[in-house]
DNA sequence: TGCAAAATAGCACGACCGTTCGTTTTATTC
DNA sequence: GAATAAAACGAACGGTCGTGCTATTTTGCA
């Protein structure tokens, strides 16, 4: 199964030399989900050892041993949302035939993801918000995280360009930009400015801009 | 000129009784234009009292005596931010004559002042991500102010529809909702991303929409 | 010039932050 | 069950935060 594109280096079952080691890496998962779950609330920025020691139910520094720094928490769970992400809605989506079902299938799951919960935001989202003008490795991972989404995204355009289910002389990063645009809208009129009918207007903005590149 | 739709409750040149008070709203006037440029970078809730003052030359304690709190400081950023989006926006483009020029100029100075420079973002879209989940007064001016701003976007667009520049059977709020897409998803790619063609992009895309919508 | 009021500085507080360190508990292996 | 390594804890440190409180300086007007 080659889909993962993030490399994740050590082995998920053992680790060192031939010891085993269950509950540490059993642990350490569900702090990630943990702080995962609170990141989409608070966002990355607003993630603390604190907060997801409470929340587990275990100590400051007992969380944090199994990270060795904030910044490498904040990696932990970019990388288990990229995961989850890759779960929930490009392994889905990729078993839809090539072309437009895909391509829909691909934006349906992204929208469903990224605003229909009330209470929990999207990182990639956020994320662009905190770490615009902060360099280092967590907007690093957050940045190759995203590009890896949207490349994805850009392919399933260009397969639609060679099935012939869309113009060939689409412009396929100008389609992403919009469809990418209608996304953010939505999270942007969903969460915060809290309207009805944001749903709705994704929708039709989708398929106006499928029509806008139809044969 | 009742151009403005935020109130200001205060008198700007006099307040209390009849006495003067020229230093005060000086400095206080001084004060708010630093948080705005470091809350341009670092977003409303990066914002603290201690690196404001140290960027106006005053003591923390002489910041903050000016609003008597860290979410009046915010507010007031808001506010000053609102006015300026007025003077430099939407008064230009006001100056247009109604219809497709009047709406042309809305969105390209939007364009230019949301992610033209390098070093300053937009506190409507970072604000979004900060607040929201976080109910409160500052989340409300800022919600305000945005809603204001987009319902002058979306009296541009009825306008088109009255002088037979579009359609008359477009829907404003998804035309606006796509809109608005556009300029978060040049935000995302220029600032965080920071690909190249974003603008152009955005450009093309506003273009698309008209056409979509043109009669 | 003198005086009241406004403006600013200085200091301290409690809270929370990420991080370190030594100890204790828990889990694994012989 | 004893030995050993991993995991978790608890306390503390230096730092920053927003916020009071009390002086001191500056300002504007009589």
């Amino acid at each position: 199964m080659p889909i993962s594109l993030l490399s994740s280096p050590s082995s998920p079952v053992r680790r060192g030399g031939t010891r085993a080691a269950h509950k540490g890496q059993q642990t350490k998962a569900a702090i990630v989900d943990a702080a995962l779950q609170m990141a989409t609330q608070v966002g990355l920025e607003g993630l603390s050892i604190g907060a997801v020691a409470e929340a587990t139910g275990m100590s400051k520094s007992g969380v944090f041993a199994h990270f060795g720094s904030r910044e490498e928490l904040q990696i932990s769970v970019i990388h288990e949302y990229h995961q989850r992400f890759e779960q929930e809605v490009f392994q889905p989506a990729m078993r839809e035939p090539r072309g437009l079902p895909r391509l829909k299938a691909l934006f349906d799951h992204w929208m469903q993801r990224t605003a229909v919960e009330l209470d929990s935001g999207c990182i990639y989202i956020s994320g662009a918000s905190d770490f615009d003008d902060r360099p280092g490795p967590v907007r690093d991972a957050l940045a190759e995280s995203v590009r890896v989404w949207l490349a994805a995204m850009r392919r399933a355009i260009v397969q639609c360009k060679e099935c012939g289910q869309l113009r060939a002389d689409t412009d396929e990063a100008l389609m992403l930009f919009g469809i990418h645009g209608l996304i953010l809208a939505l999270h942007y009129e969903a969460r915060f400015l809290k309207v009805p009918g944001a749903i709705a207007r994704a929708h039709q903005g989708f398929d106006n801009i499928l029509a806008r590149y139809a044969v």
